[in-house]
DNA sequence: TCTTTACATACCGACGGTCGGTTTGTTAGA
DNA sequence: TCTAACAAACCGACCGTCGGTATGTAAAGA
C-alpha cells in the first residue's frame, strides 16, 4: 500500500490551502466547488477524488487548523507552572492562534458576520471544544489540587469556562467588526476581556485578578490586523 | 393602506405554521420552498408574494416565536419580587418556552443535531439575545441595588449570564439527544442545571444556592417530551 | 532481462437533479 | 379598472455522479 505520497498529498494540500482562503473571503456556503477547482485549474473529478464531499473538505480544513492550534497550545502548557499561569496562557494563546495566520488563513473575525459561515462556525466550535476542553479540565484539576481554585465538578466547570471563552471571542469579534472602519480603542476590548476573565475567576473560585490583564498591546495588533483586511459586507 | 387582512394574513400564518413544523422536523436548510408549498397545495408565486425570500420566512417565524416568548416572560417578571426570584423564574421560563409548544412547534432539541440548523440556530441566538439580554440587565441591576448581587458592570455581566444560559441549553439539549432512546435520569440533567446555575451565582456575586433547584420534575417532562418525538437521524 | 497482463491512482468533463428565485400570466374582488 | 393574490413556466447556480482516460506499478511468464 505504498503511495507516491508527494504528488497526491501536495494536490490535497493545494485544495486545502485555497479552501481556507476562500472560506475566509467568501464564507463556507458561498464557496462553490466550481470556484475552488477553477481557482486551481483542475477538474471536478480531481476534487471528488480527494474529498468525499464539500463537507469533508471542511472537516479536513478544520482538522488541519486544529492540529496547528494544538501544537501551539502544547508548547505553551508544557512546563509545570502553576495552574493560574497556565490558564492565563491558555486563554491568550487561544486568541493568538486565531490572529496568528495573518493574512489568508482561517480567520475568525469574518466568520461571525452572517449566515454564510454558520455551518463552519458550528463545526469549528464543536471540534475545538471536544479537543480543548479536556486540556482545560487538567488545568482546572491542577488548580483545585494546588488549592488555588475552589470548585467541585472540574469536568463540567471546565466546560463552562470554555463556553465563556467562546462567548468572549464572539463579543470581541463582533465589536471588532461592527465598529468597522472606525478606529476602536484597544481599551474597550481590554475592558471586555477583563470583565469576562473576572467572571471566569469567580466561576472557578480563583483569587480576584488572577487573570487580569493590564496590557492592551495584544488588542492593538488585533485592530491593526482587522483594519488591514477589507470587510466583506453582504 | 388598508388591507383585506383576513385572507392574506391567514395565508401567511399557514405558511408560518407549516414552516415551524418542517423546520423542526427536517431542519431549516433541508426544508425546501417546494416542499413547503406542496404541503399547502399552493404555488411558488403564492409564497414569494408573502415573503421576499426563504430567509425572510425564517425571520418571520423567529419573530413570531420571540413575541410568544416575550409575552411569556412579561407575565413572569411583572410583579416586584426580589431579583433573585425573578432571575430564577427567568431561567425556568426560558426552558418552559421551549418545551411549551409541545408537538410540532419550534423545538430546540433537534436543532442542535447538525448542520441543517446552523443558520437557524445562529439567527435564533442572535434574535433572542438582543431582545432578552436587556431584560436580564434590569433584573441584575435590581439585584445589585438590593445588595443581593455583587458586580460592577451590569450590562456586560448580563450578557455573560445570558451566554452561560445559552451554553447550558446546549449541553442539556445535547445530553438529552445523545442518550437517544435510552432512559436518561432526570437527576443527571438536574446536576448539569445546578452546576451551571452555581456558576451564574458566582458570576453575579449572588449568595450560594440562590438559584439552586431541588426538584427535577421539570426535566422529567423534558425527557418524556423528547422520547415522544421520533429522533430523525441523518 | 524484457515484456505483457492486471490493477491502482489521479484525473477529466458532461450530465442529472435540486433548490432558491424570477418572470409572466390569470382571476377575483373593491 | 386597478390591484391583491395567486398560478405556472422558467432560469441559473449548485453538489454530486458516472463513464472514461492517462499514468503509473507490480507481478508473471518467456
Amino acid at each position: 500500500m505504498l503511495k507516491s505520497r508527494t504528488r497526491s498529498d501536495s494536490r490535497k494540500e493545494e485544495f486545502l490551502d485555497l479552501a481556507e482562503e476562500l472560506f475566509a473571503d467568501l464564507g463556507y456556503e458561498n464557496t462553490s466547488v466550481d470556484r475552488l477547482i477553477s481557482g486551481l485549474g483542475v477538474s471536478k473529478g480531481a476534487f471528488y477524488h480527494h474529498f468525499r464531499s464539500k463537507s469533508a473538505l471542511l472537516d479536513a480544513a478544520l482538522e488541519r487548523w486544529l492540529l496547528r492550534a494544538e501544537a501551539h497550545l502544547k508548547e505553551v502548557l508544557a512546563g509545570k507552572a502553576p495552574a493560574t499561569e497556565k490558564l492565563r496562557n491558555f486563554m491568550l494563546s487561544l486568541n493568538a492562534v486565531k490572529s496568528e495566520n495573518h493574512e489568508s488563513s482561517l480567520q475568525v473575525g469574518k466568520f461571525l458576520l452572517q449566515d454564510a459561515n454558520a455551518i463552519l462556525l458550528g463545526r469549528m466550535r464543536c471540534a475545538a471544544r471536544s479537543r480543548l476542553v479536556p486540556r482545560l479540565t487538567t488545568i482546572i484539576e491542577q488548580g483545585a489540587l494546588e488549592g488555588e481554585f475552589q470548585l467541585e465538578n472540574p469536568q463540567l466547570v471546565a466546560r463552562i469556562v470554555w463556553d465563556i471563552c467562546e462567548a468572549m471571542d464572539d463579543v470581541l469579534g463582533r465589536t471588532l467588526i461592527e465598529t468597522g472602519g472606525k478606529r476602536i480603542e484597544p481599551g474597550a476590548l481590554l475592558n471586555i476581556y477583563n470583565t469576562y476573565t473576572l467572571a471566569i475567576e469567580r466561576v472557578i473560585g480563583a483569587p480576584e485578578k488572577s487573570l487580569y490583564l493590564a496590557d492592551d498591546t495584544i488588542f492593538q495588533s488585533w485592530i491593526e490586523a482587522t483594519s488591514r483586511n477589507k470587510l466583506v459586507g453582504l
